[in-house]
DNA sequence: TCATAGCGGTGCATTTTTGCACCGATTTTT
DNA sequence: AAAAATCGGTGCAAAAATGCACCGCTATGA
């Protein structure tokens, strides 16, 4: 048997059809369906129904899917073992943050390490999707969560802090002295918000009225005087044109995690990263964790009690 | 990282060369050189030291020989599970046996199985080598053993027999009435038999004169008049030159089994093959087991007392 | 000492694999 | 209903892998 065969294998039960698995291994679509023709030829055994919409795995491809996953997480293993060993600073390393943290934030400071660093390549994924570090889809994550995973290894950075935020005009627009103001949420479609948190928040009776998936898009449309939306405060505090209501302090939901996988924290690449990528992180301590706001110019007063949502 | 890559390194560990290895995988000895050299470019490591004498594995390589063993067993265990549900009766089935077994009694009976089923093919290994059947070495083993490994599933057939055989020739000559034999031994390079078991023969005066590695040019060497060997009962038994001395019992040392690996027992083809050979060999089984002597025509007398080795 | 047998490595031809471009079918979107 | 986007599959050219034949080196055996 080729080896390699059940590589592909699972890229197709995995993807649902040969041009995504195609795109998932970096290869010509018509090089996945040959692939896959040949190791069902050479085992005698169909693992794939062909439909119109797409590769269907068969009973005899599910039967083989947990012995081919432990496979993969043995050459996973494997892999990060002799990478792991690696003394050298040079070498590609592959990095997973929030699309924001890196756009808006850290990529001077991703800048600045590649030019100390001259040898060493950085892969950035800011997809959003959780990378699996087991796998190396990603050498290193900055992940926001309470939880982290047992199998990393890593440093909780700080606090992140959000806050509800307005463009000046806007607020000019909707909240005049003297009457209750008249705003409406623009709210994140954020799968770890509860469908509360708006009415835990200080103006519960404000409506949702937007619906935004991006956190760039969600920025730019609170600059847009389109509502109010909680904000990253290293999002909000940056843009002279936004202010924060609720002039209590921010919210802090989650952490700001710096982590790795337990094989690779010994890579000498990697060690260096995350050394310089922690340094340069709590330098924007101050901004990440909402003590930098601007300075008020109009206040506006939320309605009495309530915490806001995490 | 191209999977099949493991392969060609563990055959090279286990082979000590690139030629050997390219003889164990059925390729040229030139690809697995250009293998392992674009291998080491990938990881970047050094995995073997290139000597005269052929490939030595470095630390480095040494470090990743657990884990590249862990995934041939998955491998293995998967190619098991794919043949153990193949119920179809054709495809090839791998058969080891000791060689004498094969070449002077089995094959016949191998004969008539692939008659019996034109579209099964038989690949023997008469080799004496101990085939590792979780790694399909070989699908079905016929062996002499009385500990059969734990993973392998099958049957015990039959106490093997052995006896002290001679020619009609050599005895004429060397044991003539009324005077004590002048025999001499042919010994087999077995590991098994520890050194005293000449000692412990009803013959332990007789010294051993010759040493013979191959069973088949052991009984060559009886026949020939070079001295008295111990035979398996079925060699010595169907030769009409050559009679049995110690007109006692044979003994039965070991056990003759007929086993596969508990994944296959289910594969279609080799229940057949088993169920066949478990029927022709016990149509054997007198032979085997020693209860078809050939009439005396010149008794002789042993030596009083002990007993003969396994 | 010399012949033989083993070894690793490589140029070139052959074979195999892969990518490109395209096809037709089906599903989804406008 | 039509256009667009997805899908699987395939002919042909290009790229990669492999085999063949050979080289030079070292170790072993006569």
């Amino acid at each position: 048997m080729n080896w390699d065969d059940l590589r592909i294998f699972l890229a197709v039960v995995r993807s649902g059809s040969v041009r995504a698995a195609a795109n998932a291994l970096g290869v010509n679509h018509s090089t996945v369906s040959r692939r896959i023709d040949a190791f069902e030829k050479k085992l005698e055994v169909r693992l794939f129904e062909r439909l119109p919409t797409g590769y269907l795995t068969t009973a005899e491809g599910e039967d083989m899917l947990q012995g081919a996953q432990r496979i993969e997480a043995e050459y996973a293993a494997l892999d990060r073992r002799v990478v792991g060993r690696d003394a050298r600073l040079t070498g590609l390393v592959r990095v997973t943050m929030p699309g924001a943290l890196a756009t808006l934030l850290l990529i001077p400071d991703l800048a600045r390490f590649t030019e100390a660093y001259p040898d060493i390549e950085i892969e950035l994924d800011a997809s959003y999707k959780v990378a699996d570090l087991s796998r190396r889809e990603a050498d290193v994550a900055i992940r926001l969560t309470n939880d982290p995973p047992d199998r990393l290894v890593g440093r909780r950075l700080l606090k992140f802090a959000k806050a509800i935020y307005a463009s000046h005009t806007y607020l000019a627009r909707r909240a005049r002295v003297g009457e209750p103001p008249s705003f409406s949420w623009i709210s994140w479609d954020d799968p770890s918000s509860g469908p509360q948190w708006a009415q835990n928040s200080p103006y519960p009776k404000a409506p949702i009225r937007h619906r935004v998936g991006d956190p760039a898009a969600l920025l730019a449309a609170v600059k847009a005087d389109m509502g109010i939306a909680m904000l990253p405060c290293f999002m909000g505090d940056a843009e002279p044109s936004l202010r924060r209501l609720a002039a209590a302090d921010p919210v802090h939901g989650r952490d700001l995690w710096l982590l790795t996988h337990e094989d690779l924290r010994r890579t000498a690449r990697i060690r260096k990263f995350l050394d310089f990528m922690a340094d340069a992180i709590l330098r924007h301590r101050d901004l990440l964790e909402g003590r930098r706001p601007q300075p008020e110019t109009m206040p506006a007063r939320p309605a009495a009690g309530s915490a806001a949502p995490k």
